[in-house]
DNA sequence: AAACAAATGTAGCATTTACTACATTATGCA
DNA sequence: TGCATAATGTAGTAAATGCTACATTTGTTT
């Protein structure tokens, strides 16, 4: 008996859910993009340039992996460079530097609030940063200010 | 002349941030017990047994991925089943399922009291959820009760 | 300038996650 | 019972991310 309504609300529950996933895995292929430019942002601000060993170490993995990583990005037009240059990045990419150390600056303030440590706000800021829509950025700023 | 107090800020900052990225690295692993435990809990008490057609809907993949995440959830121990028979949860994956749940409604409330719409919550959730410290979880915890 | 060390690049492999196309098994109804 | 359809399962492919081991290039230091 309670069919109809159950049936209404499994379909609309699923094609929520089904989109949240999608959604994330979406999201999930643009980390790089954005972990990648903040960070080289982050090296030439602080050393002048960033090679591939300085990017490979601040991310923990082998200097082959940020090797090959960046060579899609480049293909993707966030950065480019040549054979034992520096990598630089395009307007596109200091776009998505500028955006993503705004948003973790914002994220890590808004943890700091609450009171999460720093170390372990780090951490989760990290992780969670490029799950938050900019609508939910939105929303924390005004908490940040009215607070 | 800045490069002695440079290198040490530098060096905490690498060690800090490298081990950040790792940790978020280590948290994408365990994603797919979270959200596979926690969706066929769900199924079951809807429709009484999780069947991998029903699963692959959920999440908004092909039955073919969902097939090969389970069989690797089973040798992981989150999970049993056998060739056309439904999935069930083992005594892990229900106590993973009940924590993710759990950390869900929590974080689903905690951005709606923020002002966060529905369907904005859920889908940030979702991709959020996976990468909260249970530290953090514990803040988030008590800035509900408290405002 | 030669030699050595550090940085960068290449080759080859493994895992996870995703897909389409096709094969097989179960099941329900005629 | 037996066929048709739905549900599962298999084969083969692709891309992203990770690694080690080895090769080459660059730069520094005698």
């Amino acid at each position: 008996m309670a069919n109809l309504t159950m049936k209404k609300t499994k379909t609309t529950d699923l094609s929520l859910r089904s989109k949240a996933f999608k959604t994330t895995r979406r999201r999930n292929n643009e980390v790089a993009a954005e972990d990648y430019s903040e960070l080289i942002a982050d090296i030439i601000e602080e050393r002048g340039e960033a090679r591939v060993g300085h990017i490979a170490d601040h991310l923990g993995v082998s200097h082959v992996t940020a090797l090959r990583t960046i060579r899609r990005l480049q293909e993707e037009g966030y950065l480019f460079t040549s054979p034992h240059k520096p990598v630089e990045l395009t307007a596109k990419g200091k776009k998505v530097a500028e955006f993503s150390k705004e948003r973790h600056e914002l994220l890590l303030s808004f943890f700091l609030k609450l009171g999460v440590p720093k170390k372990v706000a780090e951490v989760d800021v990290e992780g969670v940063e490029h799950h938050i829509s900019k609508e939910t950025l939105g929303y924390i700023r005004r908490f940040m200010e009215r607070c």
